[in-house]
RNA sequence: GCGCCCGUAGCUCAACCGGAUAGAGCACUCGCCUUCUAAGCGAGUGGUUGCGGGUUCAAGUCCUGCCGGGCGUGCCA
């Protein structure tokens, strides 16, 4: 509709430029917006007040002659002059209703576009490792990693959703390190606990079951522990399992998929690593200095350069992290989304850096980064900062656990990744409109309400019938509906576009809120057959764009509360 | 110190590529259940968009200097 719009407007600017009005040479840009007040109409164009200065003429008179070029159209109704020189255009009411029929035809696939082309683009997110239960800023990374996935396929991506982790190095060190403690029956406190260890009630259960030879399915392999207390190779891979395992429930719990594993270690297994360091100093861009091998990140803009093997000879975890984006490149993805946390935002230079370094030929923006800020919970007002399982900090199962899947997804992805976010317990658990997934599932299911109801009364839902009412649909409340269901596909692509899926949670609450007012103030089920079909057409095509909208969210769609 | 992110109503947040009178919800005040789910709706109160400059016909949005908060600034990940 907007496109459209845009396409009336070159055509009109076209003519101008004929005629002189507007200099033959100057590049003209065409924007229309919505409007935001129904007082201007349905779209409207500034394309005057930035012509004004080129053309040499007031704005209100461009507008003018603007519109006397427009050529004839049966889309618009009427087109106005206001303010300092907008165009706003009042759609004609029949074809706007046009896309209620559209909904219904499309179903799920409304709102749906093939911008990506079927591209692939790979988005890795949690990339937890795994040392203990998920918390709450991995949920974050999870919800908005996931959601960001479902958007992109929305746009006509071909996603692969990666989790990337840790299996070697110095954590996972400390982790079979404090399994072998508490397998020796230490505690935290007591003498020859490891430094540093990991104090979480957890590490009693890995011991545990270690002790007991269970048998751990993770990823692909399959763990027994040996029960042996010595044995600090066997300890770690079956902590490092059984850990795997059980952030895999967490996710599981959480209606989130991924497609690839990809575990650090298989970086140095297939010489990935080397051959990365044996390219950088091909390139020449690595020295030695204090016994450490170099990388001159400096080279590529970051404030100063890392070390890639240590003085024990050991790698940082920079190089394997150059080694895996490289791997992914080669693997195809032209393009990556890594979705972190805003605490890792360091890496993000240096990896670029890394890339760079290689010389061959990776883009210098690659890859994406959507970084997410800390997560604050609180209860009863008070910030809750532990959890009695994971001792110092608060996981992904607790809130789960606590306010279900649905309202955790929803409210860690409904803000903005860059903004700190306040996870409230108390508003998650309510069920009242304060709490807007509820909210939002509220209106959804009213619109199947309405269908049993209809049921009940002995009618039936004409689809064919409605659509032929929908002409009829000339309240406020259904123009205002009409305009934002219209809305929706520009919403996908643009929460796509700017890889910020928060936007469609946005929306949904707005779509949402006019459906409770327009059916608090109408009947829908009146005696009027044409118009009770209309309603029910429009409230049906309604409940599918929550059902779109919500499932982009991974949030579900119930069809009773 | 330096780098990145954020700062909008008492609170939680919106505001599409810079557009017209900055919008919702909560809280507070007042209304609406014999009528399709009141898990809902309506009305009112509430703003120097942290502060100061700049660019622009037009700035919450872009540039810049301060102030405040978070994170980072490892031969940790």
């Amino acid at each position: 509709m907007k496109d459209a719009v845009v396409e009336l407007l070159n055509q009109a600017v076209a003519r101008l430029k004929e005629d002189g009005v507007i200099p033959e040479d100057h590049p003209v840009r065409v924007m229309v917006d919505n409007s935001r007040d129904k007082s201007h109409g349905d779209l409207a164009s500034n394309l005057a007040l930035t012509l004004a200065k080129p053309c040499g003429q007031p704005p209100r008179n461009l507008a003018e002659a603007v519109i006397k070029a427009l050529p004839e159209n049966n889309l618009i109704e009427k087109v106005d002059i206001a303010g300092p020189g907008f165009i706003n255009f009042y759609l004609a009411s029949e074809s706007q209703a046009e896309i209620v029929k559209d909904i219904l035809a499309a179903g799920h696939a409304f709102g749906r576009n093939q911008n990506g082309q079927q591209q692939k683009v790979q988005v890795e997110f949690v990339s937890a490792n795994p040392t203990g239960p998920l918390h709450v800023g991995h949920g974050r990374g999870a919800a908005v990693g996931d959601s960001l996935s479902r958007v992109l396929e929305a746009n006509g991506w071909k996603v692969t959703r990666e989790f990337y982790y840790n299996d070697a190095g110095a954590q996972i060190q400390n982790l079979a390190l404090s399994t072998q403690a508490r397998a020796k029956g230490l505690g935290p406190d007591d003498a020859g606990w490891p430094e540093d260890g990991y104090r979480g009630d957890y590490i009693s259960d890995v011991a545990n079951a270690y002790m007991d030879k269970t048998t751990i399915d993770a990823d692909d392999r399959h763990v027994t522990g040996s029960g042996d207390t010595d044995d600090l190779a066997a300890i770690r891979d079956f902590a490092v399992a059984y850990l795997r395992r059980e952030q895999d429930l967490d996710l599981k719990a959480f209606g989130v998929e991924f497609d690839v594993f990809y575990l650090e270690s298989s970086l140095y297994e297939t010489g990935k690593v080397e051959a990365t360091v044996k390219q950088l100093i091909e390139q020449g861009h690595t020295y030695e200095q204090d016994g450490a091998l170099w990388l001159r990140t400096t080279d590529f803009g970051d404030d100063k350069d890392r070390v890639m093997r240590k003085q024990d000879g050991h790698y940082t975890y920079f190089l394997p992290d150059v080694a895996y984006h490289k791997d992914k490149f080669e693997r195809g993805f032209k393009r990556v989304v890594n979705e972190q946390g805003a605490d890792h935002h360091s890496t993000v230079n240096r990896v670029r850096a890394g890339l760079q370094a290689l010389n061959e030929g990776i883009p210098e923006g690659f890859p994406d980064y959507v970084l997410h800020q800390m997560v604050m919970v609180t209860k009863g007002g008070e910030e809750v900062k532990l959890s009695k399982r994971a001792g110092s900090y608060v996981t992904l199962r607790d809130l789960i656990d606590e306010v279900g899947r649905d309202a955790t997804r929803y409210f860690l992805v409904s803000r903005r990744a860059d903004s700190q976010l306040t996870f409230d317990i108390d508003l998650a658990r309510s069920q009242s409109s304060d709490n807007p997934v509820y909210y939002i599932q509220y209106a959804h299911a009213r619109v199947h309400a309405l269908l049993r109801k209809l049921n009940e009364q002995g009618h039936d839902y004409d689809q064919a019938a409605g659509i032929e009412a929908l002409g009829q649909l000339e309240l406020d409340d259904e123009r205002e509906l009409i305009t934002q269901l219209r809305r929706y596909p520009e919403v996908v692509e643009h929460a796509g576009n700017s890889l910020e899926p928060a936007i469609i949670a946005t929306y949904l609450k707005d779509l949402a809120a006019l459906f409770h007012a327009y059916y608090n103030n109408n009947r829908m089920l009146v005696d009027d057959a044409a118009l009770r079909n209309g309603r029910v057409a429009l409230s049906v095509a309604i409940s599918q764009v929550l059902f779109n909208g919500l499932d982009l969210l991974g949030v579900s769609a119930p069809e009773t509360m």
